[in-house]
DNA sequence: TGCTAATGAGATGTAAAAAG
DNA sequence: CTTTTTACATCTCATTAGCA
């Protein structure tokens, strides 16, 4: 079988991450990170036994095995996945799967931005905007200073940087009375 | 030979266990555990499209293998079992379907559930409410007791708690000035 | 190259299974 | 039934690696 959703573009190797979380294999790796400096670069080994083991033919036409896939998050996606953050940072499997379907990403892909932003946000790190503060993007987006969230108007902005950067916005000298 | 990590209490019989649960056979039981819908819970977590798609093929390879199914219980039914448990944590059989029936999982999961709660309440680790009144986790980490956030420093925690929950926090007493 | 998506190890919680 | 163990799900934290 391809392993190929119909309703999205998912692969089989983004379904096969979805299970990276719970492959916690070998005695090899476990040893080796506890005894050894860690710094020899096990290459991300493919399972090809459980590839090979099924008919090949159907399915080679799309993967790099060797390569790891990384999702572009599109703008409108982070927008929808900002928003959704900011009513919970911690959302339950089912809201997860909501959102997910929302923005048409897996699961898994939600997850991993969810866990990434929270620790982004507990490390209180945020987006400087670099070169040319909130510049718009696409149509009229403004972009929150600390973090990528889009605004359409600067009230929204305002009002997100009150309730979602108090603190950095008071360090930085924000005035959002 | 029990060997024992000196560096961390990691103990050969942990180790012997992640082996042999993880390192042969469990991609496939992993894929499907993870991949195959819950019948009895169908209703109310239903498993999105592209991750019910695996064909029956691939599922029905190595089919003894020990694959126990996880039911994943929300947060919803936590709420109404917590609710039931405080009427009664020794119900009778007919009750025990009733609540099944309201809940919407098997009288067998909702038994293993109150025979859990039972013995977590022995133990000293009965909550009244589900994950979210506050408790502390880890070393450094404080968990906000309205959502599952956390936090290294309280004051992230009292930032938090007056950005996302101030009138909860208000209701609950807390005074975050 | 910087940002960040993905990965992996380790920890925690707990549903399910096994033992008693 | 209770107690104990196993297995799975998800989290944090530290790293690795892919793409604009």
């Amino acid at each position: 079988s391809p392993a190929l959703c119909s309703l999205c573009p998912v692969s089989f190797i983004q379904i096969k991450n979805t299970l990276s979380d719970h492959s916690n294999n070998s005695l090899t790796s476990l040893t080796q990170s506890s005894l050894t400096p860690l710094k020899q670069n096990s290459k991300l080994m493919p399972e090809t036994s459980f590839e090979g083991q099924r008919s090949s033919r159907e399915v080679d036409e799309e993967h790099r095995r060797d390569k790891r896939q990384r999702t572009t998050i599109t703008p409108e996606q982070l927008e929808v996945l900002y928003q959704r953050y900011s009513l919970d940072s911690n959302p339950t499997r089912g809201v997860l799967e909501s959102i997910a379907r929302d923005v048409g990403l897996t699961r898994r892909v939600v997850q991993v931005w969810f866990q990434n932003t929270r620790a982004r946000e507990r490390k209180g790190q945020f987006r400087s905007m670099g070169p040319g503060s909130s510049f718009s993007l696409g149509f009229n987006h403004l972009r929150c200073p600390f973090c990528r969230a889009l605004f359409k108007v600067k009230s929204a902005l305002d009002a997100h940087m009150r309730s979602r950067h108090w603190a950095e916005a008071e360090r930085a000298g924000y005035n959002l009375s």
